[in-house]
DNA sequence: GCAAATTAATGATTTATTCAAG
DNA sequence: CTTGAATAAATCATTAATTTGC
């Protein structure tokens, strides 16, 4: 069978890229002017209606929050069943995976910090950033160190160069630089063990 | 007490939540001492090892990248058939290698001199500020990114990268774009050489 | 409504690649 | 060419969510 010409919507991923980063910088429920920019926006990257827009955050937002309902549930459900014993084991040998001390910081309580989410202002400047600025970024860096063992023995490491890098990261932004670039850092799995 | 000690870690909606945001942050693969300094943070939300966090970027990386993978070709295939949502996830049935093309170059990289660049320096010091949020904080505080007392340990605390910006608090977020490169085909983080 | 049966998610392991020293 | 370090990909296994038949 040939293809339905066109059943329903179905977002590029730049598309939804977008859509997240918004949702993420805290639009929720967008009016009909800010669908309206948001669909022109969009419409760049593919057929794309307003009522996608709002369908869209619509969903998005629902099963967010219930996807934050299930975690409380379980949240929850563990607080109910009170402690964790520490599993023996993982029910095959880990080669050197053994946990590190993780140093039992006498850390007082410090209240559980909540991720406040952003004002939906922001959310528009992103777009606005978007808008302008059309799709032309480029990050580009990456780096990467090893680091590794840091369960096997966590004493011998051979860490390298002596950073200082140039690297530059293009700041378009404040604060976080790219945070969606790319990896960065390293760690490591296993140890020796074979020969 | 049927207390099966369940075999392996379920992380709370705290622990997930810091975990999703050092993500966001930009953190990817942490070495040991971040790995460490992680682990001791979540684990004043329960149990957690640093396996645990080990395995988590390992495969949230892995995941958000075949994630992408996915939407990519499912974006081709829209765009060759002119739309035409494939099934989400076929789980996996056939164990045979049929995943997403999304770069048929084998592994290259850019010859970026490869230093260790924290990018996700962003990311610890977003752990930091939660550490530290409620200033109530104790041992950690004051060696946090100047001691360097848990790098001094591994023997790395040479590498002091002078980098670090002022950074700001938090506006989370790089606002990338249309950036579908979290896991650009093309940079990938070893350095060059000749062969 | 509930509990077995299914299905989806995701933590934990294993295997394959890659680059770079010897 | 061989070997070691470090990953990323594949896949295994268990837990959470859904569906389904009473």
């Amino acid at each position: 069978m040939p293809q339905a010409p066109s059943t329903r919507w179905c977002p590029t991923p730049e598309q939804l890229m977008i859509l997240e980063e918004l949702y993420r910088s805290g639009v929720r429920t967008p009016d009909a002017s800010q669908i309206q920019q948001i669909t022109a926006h969009l419409s760049r990257y593919g057929r794309i209606e307003g009522k996608n827009v709002f369908y869209w955050f619509q969903n998005h937002k629902a099963r967010e929050r219930q996807k934050l309902r299930r975690r409380l549930s379980i949240h929850h459900h563990h607080l109910l069943c009170s402690g964790y014993p520490l599993p023996l084991f993982p029910r095959r040998q880990l080669h050197c995976f053994q946990d590190a001390p993780v140093s039992p910081l006498p850390h007082h309580h410090i209240p559980t910090s909540h991720f406040p989410h952003q004002d939906a202002t922001q959310g528009l400047n992103l777009l606005c950033k978007l808008e302008t600025k059309g799709d032309e970024v480029t990050a580009l860096t990456n780096s990467t160190l090893n680091g590794h063992e840091w369960l096997a023995k966590m004493d011998i490491h051979s860490i390298n160069p002596p950073c200082c890098k140039p690297l530059k990261t293009l700041d378009l932004f404040p604060t976080k630089s790219t945070g969606l670039k790319d990896e960065c850092t390293t760690s490591k799995s296993r140890s020796a063990s074979p020969s």
